[in-house]
DNA sequence: CCGCCATTGTAGCGAGTGCTACAGTTGTAG
DNA sequence: CTACAACTGTAGCACTCGCTACAATGGCGG
């Protein structure tokens, strides 16, 4: 049985998907949800503490996601995959609210800054899991997510700028190769 | 001469690198540049417009800065002194409010998505002459330039969760490497 | 039936927002 | 001196914000 209060969290999230962190006002929200703003902060203590639960939800849904992809027959695949997977119609919604949130935590504001850190360590952690699983090392997987996972944060970012310009299919193949060049070296370090 | 308007501009752009893009307010603002919200809309025809120039003010100091690099020898190297260049105290600043006006334009809000793209064409125009002027042929640079201008961003935005991380500085040096690797190659596409 | 507790509606507070109307006050050109 | 334009201060409008005080309503255990 779903309480009353996760039950609005989701129903918040996906509103939030859409319209954004930014302007997000709880009067507008309430009414969407068929409830009021009165109600939200008698379940959520206050709009910090509902942003944080939309922030977690968003998050658990891309983890989720992520840790749900197929092991793939090495490296470069997985990485094709896990972009396919992060473009894919649901998850880009809750990556532009992670870069949104992520950019909101830029100058330390709460809840944002907390939030987003610990839904980075889930989401690191469940991408190195997918590498590992396609034949990375558990010792170089950490180097490997880490460039990964900073490139694909950009693409997202500027995805509305050049969303469907070759170049940008071209650099996701170049960070496929990349990866597993990392993934595969004995490098320095 | 320096026309006043100008000069709001530039003392506006060091009032709002440090305080955020986000809950910048006309009368906090001008009371700290010695004026009144009055005279900003005054100078400036709205708040968008004060924050379109705001905008332009930063952007301009990251590209000149960028510009002002000399040659390196090498695709590598060229990447490490552009990433010594970004964090330096001047331009991360800078940065971290193109990503923050980067994330608020995500939505397609205005007057950010408009200016951040004419923003990115310019920095990724004057990051593209720093590789061309460091070996990088002129053919390759574009390549070169998305994986590098989209993980220096995704490194930006996690800045506050991981700087000084010896991971991140690792994956820089692997950032070099990849960028180097597309600059040389003579593969697909 | 009573009392309790979770839940909800109404109304409003105090603060802050971008912006504007209006009345000056300069400095300068004719 | 005058007229005009550039500039600036005062006051306030109309609105939204998160949040709260207060008073119900409803159902359930005793």
């Amino acid at each position: 049985m779903t309480t009353r209060r996760e039950e609005l969290a989701r129903a918040a999230t996906d509103y939030v998907l859409e319209h954004g962190l930014v302007g997000l006002s709880l009067r507008p929200l309430a009414a969407r949800l068929g409830t009021s703003d009165r109600m939200l902060l008698y379940h959520f203590a206050s709009k910090d503490d509902l942003v944080a639960a939309v922030l977690r939800v968003a998050n658990d849904r891309s983890v989720a996601e992520v840790r749900a992809l197929p092991a793939a027959p090495g490296v470069r695949a997985a990485v094709l995959a896990l972009w396919a997977a992060v473009t894919s119609p649901r998850l880009s919604a809750c990556q532009r609210m992670y870069v949104e949130a992520a950019a909101l935590g830029l100058f330390g504001r709460e809840p944002y800054a907390s939030v987003v850190r610990e839904a980075n360590r889930d989401w690191v952690a469940a991408v190195a899991e997918l590498l590992v699983a396609s034949g990375t090392t558990r010792e170089r997987a950490p180097r490997a997510v880490a460039l990964l996972d900073a490139a694909m944060t950009g693409f997202q970012l500027d995805l509305p700028l050049d969303a469907g310009d070759p170049l940008l299919e071209q650099a996701v193949l170049d960070l496929a190769d990349a990866v597993a060049a990392i993934a595969g070296a004995q490098g320095s370090a």
